[in-house]
DNA sequence: ATATTAATTGCAATCCATTCGCAATAAGTG
DNA sequence: CACTTATTGCGAATGGATTGCAATTAATAT
C-alpha cells in the first residue's frame, strides 16, 4: 500500500497530480527490464488505454526522468532516439551490439572511480553521466569471423 | 607538402574526391581546440566560400568522420546535437558544465579498461564508446554556494 | 457531495537538426 | 581536351520531440 502511494506522495511534493496515463506508463516501465522508446512505450500503453496520446507519453517520461523514477539512455553511435528504463536495477551501463542489436548491461565501479578522480582534482561535481559502448558481441564476432575465413 | 597530400591520398583511397569545400571543412577543425557542431563550421567556413551550403557541410563531415579524420561527439545530457574535433588529441573525454556550458576534457584510462575487462569476460569486440559527463565546474560551484548561502 | 481552480490531457501544428533527390557543376583520368 | 562520375547547391523532406490551446479532470476547499 506504501507502493500505490509512492508515485503519488512523490508527485504530489512536487506540486504534480497523480493520473491514470501517469501510473500506466510508469507501471509499463516497472514491469520490463527492456530499454524502450517513447514509441514503444505508447505501443504498450495503448493497449489498456487506447485514446492515450504520444504527446502524454513524452511529457510523462519527462515528468518521471525529473522525479528519477527512470532513468533516461542513449545507445549506439546514432543518439537519434531516447530510451528508458527504471531506476530499480543498479548503477549500470549499456554495450549495444552492432550486429544483432542486442544490448547488454555492464557493471563496472570504474565510471564512478573517473568521475571521483576528477572532482577531487578539479572541484567540479557530477549530475549525469551517459556512457555507451558499442562493438560486436561475441556470438556476432563468430559468425563474422566464419564469413571472413 | 606531405601535409597537402594527406587528405587527398585518403580520399583517394576511398575512391572519393579532393574538393576545396572538403579542405576548407577540415583546415577549419583541424586550427581550432573547440568543439564545433555543423552550424558553427558552417558559419566559420562561409567567411572563406560564400556560396558554401549547409547539406555541403553535413555530408563532409560524415566523410571526415568515415575516414577516422575528425570525431563526432555528444555533449551534455541533451545530445539533440552533434560537435566535431579533429582525432590529433589523444583520447579524452568531455566534462559539460551545465552552468557556464564550458567543455572540460578529461583524460583517463579506466574507459579503456572497462572495454577490456568487458571484452575477457564477454569476447565481445568494440569499435566505440560514447562518454560525457555533466555537472557543475568548480567556479560554478562556487557561485552556486554565495548563492545558497 | 459540490463547487472551484489549476494541472493535465488530446489533438494538431510546429520545431529543428539532419538527410535526401536531383539537376548542374567540377574533379580526376587518359 | 573529352569523358566519366563524384560532388555540389538548392529545396524539399524526414522524424523524433515539443508546444499552443481548448476541453477535461484531479485535488482542494466549501
Ligand atoms: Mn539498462
Ligand atoms: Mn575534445
Ligand atoms: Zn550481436
Ligand atoms: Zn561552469
Amino acid at each position: 500500500m506504501a507502493e500505490k502511494t509512492f508515485l503519488a506522495n512523490k508527485l504530489k511534493s512536487a506540486g504534480l497530480r497523480m493520473t491514470p496515463q501517469r501510473k500506466l506508463i510508469l507501471s509499463i516501465l516497472d514491469e520490463t527490464s527492456d530499454h524502450l522508446d517513447a514509441e514503444e512505450v505508447y505501443r504498450r500503453a495503448k493497449k489498456l488505454n487506447s485514446k492515450l496520446n504520444i504527446a502524454t507519453v513524452y511529457r510523462t517520461l519527462n515528468v518521471l526522468k525529473e522525479m528519477d523514477l527512470i532513468e533516461q539512455r542513449y545507445f549506439a553511435r546514432d543518439h537519434g532516439v531516447e530510451y528508458y528504463e527504471t531506476v530499480t536495477k543498479g548503477e549500470h551501463y549499456h554495450f549495444t551490439c552492432l550486429g544483432c542489436r542486442k544490448i547488454i548491461e555492464v557493471e563496472t565501479p570504474k565510471i564512478k572511480q573517473v568521475q571521483a578522480e576528477f572532482a577531487a582534482l578539479t572541484g567540479a561535481q557530477f549530475t549525469h553521466a551517459c556512457v555507451c559502448f558499442e562493438g560486436y558481441c561475441a556470438d556476432c564476432v563468430d559468425s563474422e569471423e566464419s564469413f571472413t575465413l
